[in-house]
DNA sequence: ATACAATATTCGTATATAGCGATGCACGCA
DNA sequence: TGCGTGCATCGCTATATACGAATATTGTAT
């Protein structure tokens, strides 16, 4: 019970750790719109083909893209929608959050973070 | 805009990341049950007191537990009840991941992971 | 078979951080 | 005032990983 509850615990914070680097929520963010090949992601995160093919088999090996061949092209799209559920509510945290920081500075919140 | 989603996109990050170790998963988890103060905290987590100040401080750095002294004592709490929602929606995956694999080994799935 | 294109992997470097022991600091008490 | 307790911080080591350049791999076409 307590070995379980360790490889549980381990699981769910490898899975929240998939999702703790800016350019991998970038990816998830543009995978939103459509399926996407490593070459179009690689141009929207702005970084090395390397790289980018790096983050995607890190969410892959996770569970939150699946993979597919075309020819020679790689094509990854959401394989857990559940994703955009977890970063919806984190978001609404952060709106929270600026909105008590605009308070605090004075500022007139600019309606900003409307889901 | 793009700064400001950049910025937003970091947040979003370090927020999961404070969720991606397992014993500040550990932490959260005993918090559910009531406030608690370091001593105790060090007890359940089985680590150094200095480690587990560490991650509480990790953790109330991101807004997720709040601190309180009380005399020479400080008292953890959680300040924010949505660490538990996306937990959870984390552990259900975890749970139709363990159902998907009972099924491949054969085992009766026990019906779980209804969402 | 060869050449080319798209993707994956390897290698090296830089940075972050989990962990512990030792130390610092603030508070309450004798 | 001096002491002990509880917590935070520092110094350190070990490990993980983001990143780019170079290289390997895979699939397609000629």
């Amino acid at each position: 019970m307590k070995a379980l509850d360790d490889r549980a615990l381990a699981h769910v914070a490898d899975y929240f750790r998939a999702l703790s680097e800016p350019q991998r929520l970038r990816a998830l963010n543009a995978l939103r719109e459509r399926p996407r090949n490593v070459s179009e992601l690689t141009e929207l995160l702005g970084c090395s083909q390397a790289n980018t093919s790096k983050h995607l088999a890190t969410l892959a090996r996770h569970g939150l893209v699946s993979r597919r061949s075309e020819g020679t092209v790689a094509i990854y799209e959401i394989a857990d929608p559940r994703v955009y559920q977890l970063c919806d509510i984190v978001c609404g945290q952060l709106a929270q959050n600026f909105a008590a920081q605009a308070r605090l500075l004075g500022h007139s919140t600019p309606a900003r973070s409307r889901r």
